[in-house]
DNA sequence: TTGTACGCGTTATCAT
DNA sequence: ATGATAACGCGTACAA
């Protein structure tokens, strides 16, 4: 019952139990070396020491930590907190703890937390990183720790990566606008130097020209964020495009953009998906639970994630890894937003 | 440009400068105790050799880690991850390390969580419990590890804790309603179990018997969770209400049921606010984002965070530290789904 | 089956 | 200004 601020050894065990310290560890670490009945006794000292193991100590002893880390673009994006779910599964299964970081899009940070990461030793580092192509991440793999890109690629194959195919998934969407009859479409997104944005509007484009339809009427609106703000300042823009022309659908680049244009739609009086349809990415769950359940292109945010660990946990461990760019295929769920 | 494999020590460094071990050091720890050109040399070898500090080695030196924790009790809430957001602040001001955890609602996941953090030797842990009587927690603060109980609040005073005045917040949320003329209001969520829950419609339940309305004009509507989901069930029971005695408002739980509640009505074509008025509680982001978008109840979720943090600090670094509960006061948003 | 001794990387103290 | 050394807590060979 005593009270040691956390501060309790195997060598004060070994001590309280009457044992000595080699003991305890077997008691620890290989139970069945022990007898019963010792074994019994060092347990109930460490109980009543508030024994706890030193995670620092076995680290630096074993060379390695038990710790996997996720580096998120944006912990507000629930589709950032879903990947970060499926990683959980893996670590867990792993028996691994998951540090979750959070760069807020921000380089600096970013930095900043896969130095800490670095000096932990973490087994492998997972990140959406503000930017696939920084030298940043090259120096930390030099240095070696096992690190996979999730949710970008990037040119060359230095890393493991996992994606979505985002030139299909604008594809989809666009493909589907095109079937339920819209030939004035919008692209609501940005910055286009995201290379999802950029990969999703050339999907886009590409299904727009293959269908025939004169490149003029696929209008580009150009958006500084993918948030709810930037949707419904994107909404102010459409709606100033005299009605003759304007676009009677909308490709947003995220589903956050795509609840800001609704809203936006929706206070003004303009009716979706009658007057104005709206396809969204990634399929959050606000997305379906918008006031007009949102059509949206899925992306497979669990396995993502679950891809993504396993590719660091086989770099880890496994010898004769070889870095693998995993893609996965985006799908099309479509529901009241594009309903006409 | 030696590939070190991450595993070049002070030593290596030490030995690649031509300097002794000390020296190395004092570069790291105290620059100004040494010369400038040994320093610069050793500065050559550590980044030559890729040298990265061992946080496991300076921790277990040092006796304490530079990491906090937050036990998150449900991470695909916005709410969380904005109190997220404060924490994280605060542990940046104080150049420590942020651990995110979730427990996703789980005692089981939260007790595995803490105890590897217990292992790794964080200086605190903030945590939002699953339940805040449990006895895990004492057991963690009675080892040592200080331990802020966060938007929750528990009998006694054993821990430090942040929440929210809650019963104040259903107050706000009905003498809302109520001033904007409704006379039969209905009370979403559950469930009544979560402390949370319960003050909040305490508060309602109050602000309603202060204004002399017979108590049977407030239904309680109970939800098995705190959902998008649970949100959309209990629009289905109440447009089951025959529209005589049906309420012409709801207060919801949190936001999440709101805006389940929200899209259910839309869906089916009962106006909001007209048919059917709704005040939400938290006013996270996808609140104000809603199609029609929704008075709330206002936390002050990054301040929360912050001064959780702040109190944990405290109680790590302060002697004489003694645990207090803040209590913050919350604040009613009204937006269009009560303005009639 | 149990006990002893050493090393992991870092830091601080002490001596030079 | 710089170098040598002990200590943090643990795990594991190796010895008994």
């Amino acid at each position: 019952m005593a009270q040691q601020s956390l501060t309790a050894s195997v060598k004060d065990v070994a001590a309280a139990a009457g044992v000595s310290l080699g003991t305890v560890s077997n008691v620890l670490n290989r139970p069945d070396r022990v007898a019963a009945a010792t074994r019994e006794k060092v347990e109930r000292a460490m109980a009543e020491l508030g024994f706890v193991r030193n995670e620092s100590a076995r680290s630096l002893r074993a060379g390695r930590t038990r710790t996997l880390a996720y580096v998120m673009l944006d912990a507000g994006n629930p589709f950032f907190t879903d990947v970060a779910q499926g990683i959980e599964h893996a670590a867990e299964g792993a028996e691994l703890s998951l540090f979750l970081c959070n760069s807020d899009a921000r380089a600096s940070r970013e930095a900043t937390h896969l130095g800490h990461l670095e000096q932990q030793r973490v087994q492998g580092i997972l990140i959406t990183p503000v930017d696939p192509e920084s030298p940043v991440l090259d120096a930390i793999a030099h240095r070696g720790t096992p690190l996979v890109i999730v949710d970008r690629t990037r040119r060359g194959a230095q890393f493991c990566s996992v994606a979505v195919d985002d030139v299909l998934g604008g594809r989809l969407a666009v493909e589907h606008l095109v079937d339920r009859g819209h030939r004035r479409v919008a692209l609501v997104g940005g910055p286009l130097s995201i290379g999802q944005v950029a990969d999703r509007f050339e999907g886009a484009r590409t299904a727009w020209t293959s269908a025939g339809l004169p490149p003029d009427d696929l209008t580009l609106l150009v958006a500084d964020s993918l948030t709810v703000a930037a949707g419904r300042s994107a909404g102010e823009r459409l709606a100033g495009i005299p009605s003759g022309r304007r676009p009677t659908a909308a490709f947003c680049a995220n589903d956050l953009v795509a609840l800001g244009l609704l809203q936006h739609a929706t206070t003004t009086g303009l009716q979706v998906p009658e007057q104005l349809a709206i396809v969204g990415y990634d399929d959050i769950e606000f997305a379906a639970a918008a006031a007009v359940p949102l059509t949206s292109v899925r992306q497979p945010r669990q396995e993502l994630g679950r891809a993504a660990a396993d590719l660091v946990l086989d770099e880890a461990g496994n010898p004769q890894h070889e870095h693998r760019q995993v893609v996965f295929t985006p799908e099309l769920v479509a529901r009241a937003s594009t309903r006409g």
